[in-house]
DNA sequence: AGCACGCCGACT
DNA sequence: GTCGGCGTGCTC
């Protein structure tokens, strides 16, 4: 008797444990753990991960499970373990770990066809199920009590495969490729035989004479300006045919990949790279954190580390920040490793992240370039893993369940005997004090490559301004800087760190400001579509014309957003060509890239954008970078913001004068005293570090405590404020003295989407037994969060205290 | 999650 | 006396 041991896809705290059940004889030794099944649960079947196959089961009226989903397992036993660790370590479901190893894909539902792959003749039992076909659906190979044991032989042999179909348009795989049917002299009778009315279809054949290769439909289409009901007629007529041509979606087909080889390395890179190649030969799983300036070359130090790794027969992971925003970086790794490397990034359909994760599955890939949930590539003998601005907030997931990708890296370090490298330019405080302290390994770049200097940066007191009577959102000196470019023919980068056309619209007369009836936050006003939006939830209605309070008309815009500051633009510098990039403007899929391409072709001066445009650009003729309202960011109520504004400012200076033309940066702020902007415009990430280190001393912050956030959200704002209440008492109860909880508070917006929200915080040194209270906690409440609408989010050191 | 079971009030 | 409201508990 074989058992397998499941977990089931509901996530409740009572369903988090294995079933047992029973695997049917036909199944024997075909259902191995890691693989999904298909299993009765109750009344209904439901999908689960198999995580062990046993002898026997302490249950005594087991069911036997339904179907396999999967033939060859698609969680190794390493990320079985991993996600049974990261359940505990973020107090969450198993079954919402393992989900979030896979590609979409393979948690929605689908359905399963089998392709014959060769003409070879198939066994038996196989070929006769096919019946001349090349294709059958899964479905009718269980319906015939297909030989599951053959059929995975077969698919050893590479003779048939497995594909997955989803209901999606997007996932579709084959390509439409037109070719001749017939010889060349027989296209050219054809076209003597044809009306002279069928210039189209003529135009055609002319090309197919030119040139017999099939090529692909949508080409064809474009460059002979044509429809496919043309081409249908000829497909019709026996002269041509179309060819479905099975392709992988390769997100960067269009790109050419220069091949590159290893750069010299120079002295720090060297000095960089010895412990990180020591640390691989003797396959150490040791913790670097390389601080490296921007431009200090620390993507060669990563591509000959990876090099050194791939020369073992090992794999290697590399984690950046969504990287859709950085194509500058996929290209080195794909002009550097070609064909070996896989890019995993959440711009991708789902059907193209499902084709690269199948690449690593498969093993076809040694290298994984992408965002966070890459760090789950299902390698087995991973020889590096590195981790590139490291100090970004996205490497920690903002939803269950909440880990953070350096600390999953360190766990499979630590498994495969392999070493991480975390690089950052402002690592983030917490990794700063541990290499300080010896736990990761400090290598220090501080040089930038070529005797290049930072350019210099300008800050600017924008009272000042405002006492010279000057009221708008541009300094005299950045304008005057801006409009000096465009002579040049240079390019300008602008930031603004907020979207939209004015952040509140207020009533001159009565001083109502409209906020969204769904959460506690005024609405902002977006100019292009004239509507009032709420950036919490999806409330939007037409801009007002009235005050809704008093009726008066003066309402006025305040606040600015990147949308206002467009506007601005074209008022002040109308010569300028200005590309706006923010979550808005690069919705849609490509979007992004192709905003980026135009800039990067000269066909704008200036580009305007939020967040997005702070990290990787590297645009020869950016030689000014201007920072227009830094102090938004300074005064959120987050601990981090210090931080967070350093390591901004440091970043989007990193964007002027990478190349031969000097760079320049202007900040504007109202509060140019501040330590993190005065530190930032010298570049002094040390002291920087340091007086952060005693304002977080002071305050009990990390790194000199952990922290958790709880935070509670319920319809009515009673149960959500008093369960918060109670979660405070009972923390303060079962935690050690040592521990300092706070709460309930409100949180900074006590209301989304109709929710009010509380937060209870602890600081603590050191707790084991506090993710045990905490799951015991929602245990407790349970039936609230199942059944009242209560929801509580434990996070333990959260990068947002929102 | 989704469903059966079971205990109390309104009703042909 | 029954029908069905929802609170409770279980799923190998």
């Amino acid at each position: 008797m074989q058992v397998a041991k499941v977990i089931v896809d509901v996530p409740t705290s009572q369903t988090n444990h294995t079933f047992d059940y029973l695997i049917p004889e036909p199944l024997e030794n075909i259902v191995i753990k890691g693989m999904r099944v298909s299993v009765p649960f109750g009344p209904r079947k439901v999908m689960g991960f198999v995580v062990e196959v046993s002898d026997h089961s302490e249950f005594d009226k087991l069911k036997p499970l339904d179907e396999v989903m999967d033939l060859t397992p698609v969680l190794t036993d390493e990320l079985l373990q991993l996600g049974k660790w990261m359940s505990e370590q973020t107090v969450s479901f198993y079954i919402q770990n393992f989900q979030a190893m896979l590609p979409q894909i393979l948690k929605a539902k689908y359905k399963k066809e089998i392709e014959a792959l060769t003409d070879v003749e198939l066994p038996e039992g196989l070929q006769q199920l096919f019946a001349g076909r090349t294709i059958m659906d899964f479905e009718e190979f269980i319906e015939r009590n297909g030989n599951y044991a053959l059929l995975l032989e077969e698919i050893k042999n590479g003779h048939v495969q497995i594909n997955y179909i989803v209901k999606s348009k997007e996932t579709k795989k084959t390509k439409v490729f037109i070719g001749p049917n017939k010889e060349q002299y027989l296209l050219e009778e054809a076209i003597e035989d044809m009306s002279n009315r069928a210039k189209k279809q003529k135009k055609i054949m002319e090309w197919f004479i030119q040139q017999p290769e099939p090529v692909e439909q949508q080409l064809l289409l474009t460059k002979l300006q044509t429809t496919s009901s043309t081409i249908n007629q000829l497909v019709d007529k026996k002269l041509l045919k179309k060819i479905d041509k099975k392709v992988y979606r390769d997100p960067f087909q269009n790109t050419e990949f220069e091949r590159t080889t290893s750069l010299p390395l120079n002295s720090q890179q060297q000095a960089a790279i010895k412990p990180i190649w020591d640390a691989i030969d003797s396959k150490k799983d040791e913790v670097f954190l390389l601080h490296g300036v921007t431009g200090s070359g620390k993507t060669e130090v990563y591509l000959q580390a990876i090099e050194r790794v791939l020369v073992k027969g090992e794999e290697a992971i590399v984690l950046v920040p969504e990287i859709a925003l950085t194509p500058q970086m996929v290209q080195r790794f794909k002009g550097r490793f070609g064909s070996e490397v896989a890019v995993l990034h959440s711009a991708l359909s789902p059907g193209e992240k499902f084709d690269e994760w199948t690449k690593i599955h498969k093993k076809e890939v040694k290298v994984v370039v992408g965002a966070r949930s890459a760090i789950f590539a299902p390698f087995e003998n991973i020889g590096i893993i590195i981790i590139d601005e490291e100090h970004e907030t996205s490497y920690k997931q903002d939803e269950q369940p909440r880990y953070h990708a350096r600390e999953v890296a360190k766990k499979r370090g630590s498994y495969h005997n392999c070493p991480i490298v975390l690089g950052s330019a402002t690592p983030m405080l917490e990794s700063y004090a541990r290499a300080k302290k010896g736990v990761y390994r400090l290598l220090e770049m501080p040089d930038r490559m070529n005797e290049g200097e930072m350019p210099p940066v300008e800050i600017i007191d924008m009272r000042d301004e405002l006492y010279a009577g000057n009221r708008t959102m541009f300094s005299r000196n950045l304008l005057d800087a801006i409009k000096s470019r465009i002579e040049r023919k240079e390019q300008v980068v602008l930031f603004l760190n907020r979207r939209g056309h004015s952040t509140f619209v207020m009533c001159r007369e009565c001083g109502d400001v409209m906020k969204c009836p769904a959460c506690d936050i005024a609405l902002t006003y977006h100019k292009s579509s004239h509507q009032l939006k709420c950036h919490y939830c999806d409330y939007q209605i037409p801009m007002v014309k009235e005050c809704q309070v008093c009726k008066s008309k003066t309402i006025r815009y305040f606040g600015t957003g990147t949308q206002k500051v467009e506007e601005a633009l074209r008022e002040h510098i109308p010569e300028a060509k200005v590309i706006r990039m923010d979550v808005d403007t690069t919705r849609r899929k490509g979007s992004h890239k192709s905003l980026l391409d135009k800039f990067g072709n000269g066909e704008a001066n200036i580009l305007l954008g939020t967040q997005m445009i702070a990290k990787g650009l590297d645009f020869e003729r950016v030689t000014l970078v201007g920072v227009l309202a830094v102090d938004t960011m300074l005064h959120l109520p987050d601990f981090r913001s210090s931080e967070k504004t350093f390591q901004l400012l440091t970043q989007v200076s990193g964007r002027a004068g990478r190349h031969k033309l000097p760079g320049e940066v202007i900040i504007q702020t109202y509060t140019p005293e501040h330590y993190s902007i005065q530190l930032a415009s010298q570049y002094q990430y040390q002291q920087f570090f340091q007086q952060e280190m005693e304002t977080r001393k002071g305050f009990h912050y990390p790194p000199y405590y952990f922290l958790t956030l709880i935070n509670v959200s319920h319809p009515n704002q009673l149960k959500a404020q008093e369960v918060t209440k109670t979660i405070c008492k009972l923390l303060f109860k079962h935690l050690s003295a040592q521990a300092t909880v706070l709460g309930p508070t409100p949180s900074p917006i006590v209301r989304i989407n109709n929710r009010y929200r509380y937060q209870c915080m602890v600081k603590y040194k050191d707790e084991p037994n506090q993710r045990e209270v905490m799951r015991r906690i929602l245990k407790h409440y349970h039936d609230d969060i199942y059944r009242h609408d209560l929801t509580i989010q434990v996070d333990f050191e959260p990068y947002s205290l929102m």
